[in-house]
DNA sequence: ATACGTGAATTACATTCGTAATCTATCCCG
DNA sequence: CGGGATAGATTACGAATGTAATTCACGTAT
């Protein structure tokens, strides 16, 4: 289980846009957050992104005078490291109360119940 | 939905103790935490405890020489908003995902899968 | 060549967090 | 009464975080 890097929750927006449209420059990166949220100061996100650089989260490489970011780590690992500190740190490491937590409070549709009941049926 | 202040990761375990054993002395307090973590400082868990009080999340009354400590903010609403945050920073606020991983990658035993499957039956 | 725009590099600065140590007031014991 | 134990109060201090501004370097348009 290779470890990663802790990505802050700010971080953690940046390192979506990159997972999810591949590897991408200062600018576009920038657009896709303010596209989201227009309260995203550019300046700020380069710093993020310099810092996810330096903690080893993502790589760059010059493509003339701009930068190309890339993740150096992937979702899926990010995603199992965060979850394991979630349930670990709110739960106790409850898997039980934790999953029942949010089938209890998130109202689900019924489609969505359908496909866990589904998942859980391939688990058994 | 009252806003309750952000508890830092030690902080929960703080916390969970206090919820756990309802209010008690901050030596009370520090033998929990070192039963189950001996490498619990004491002057760490108290500084934690002035930390909680100031945000609120804690209050104390005099008892004789030593504090007693109680929670000002229940544990369900810490555990909401952690949760929310949770799942709108790694899974985007997509619940369906982050139940899928929860199911996928822990290992459930049979009796967990059931309990779930009912949990669902009763939320159809 | 020269000033201007732009991207990256460097610097800034308050807060929070992790991790305690030290100071101070008090109570009990001899 | 005086000194040690003990509880809370104050202080410490570096790393991480949120949030940018400032500076520097280079290519381009006058």
């Amino acid at each position: 289980m290779k470890r990663v890097p802790r990505i802050s929750e700010n971080e953690w927006e940046i390192m979506r846009v990159i997972w999810s449209r591949g590897a991408c420059s200062a600018n576009q990166l920038i657009d896709a957050l303010r596209h989201r949220d227009r309260s995203w100061h550019p300046k700020t996100a380069k710093t993020y992104l310099t810092r996810l650089v330096n903690k080893r989260a993502l790589e760059f490489r010059k493509d003339g005078r701009a930068y190309v970011y890339s993740a150096l780590v992937t979702e899926q690992q990010c995603v199992d490291a965060a979850s394991e500190s979630f349930l670990e740190r709110v739960f106790g490491g409850s898997l039980r109360p934790m999953l029942a937590h949010f089938v209890e409070h998130k109202k689900l549709s019924a489609s969505e119940i359908r496909e866990l009941k589904q998942l859980l049926e391939e688990e058994e």
